[in-house]
DNA sequence: TCGCTGACCCAGG
DNA sequence: CCCTGGGCCAGCG
């Protein structure tokens, strides 16, 4: 069932199904797209993706629940946070987000029939 | 084909 | 909490 596909197309199908005010580490994508220790790969792929396109990009943080930000990201970062407090998630003062409370439990398996809204 | 470059993660100290 | 080292792989000159 769909294989085939390349690694990018394997995340990007997994962040989309990232639900509304959740959000998912990079590391889990990455065991969800089959591509268990490969995080950084996730990096890679959402340093790519287009910003209007249906991926819900925003929905993606680190390990360590707070917004990855780099200088070549200039404002997207503050874009990020943005995104997710429109869909009600909340920062500490030190900008973590609570993972125990936010963090995407897709139950066991994968989505079957449509994803939130 | 080679080399550089990235939104990461985890175990140790 | 900070820093270090090792593992990871695809796209673009």
């Amino acid at each position: 069932m769909l294989f085939g596909m390349n690694a990018y197309d394997a995340i990007y199908d997994v962040v989309r199904q990232i639900p509304r005010g959740s959000v998912a580490t990079y590391g889990q994508v990455a065991a969800l797209a089959n591509l268990a220790g490969k995080a950084r790969l996730v990096g890679y792929a959402l340093y790519r993706v287009d910003m209007t396109s249906d991926v819900p990009w925003h929905r993606v943080i680190n390990a360590k629940g707070e917004v990855s930000e780099s200088p070549l990201r200039y404002g997207t970062d503050y874009l990020q946070r943005s995104l997710l407090e429109g869909e009600g998630v909340t920062f500490s003062a030190a900008g973590k987000i609570n993972l125990r409370a936010y963090l995407w439990r897709p139950s066991g398996e994968r989505i079957a029939g449509g994803w939130d809204e």
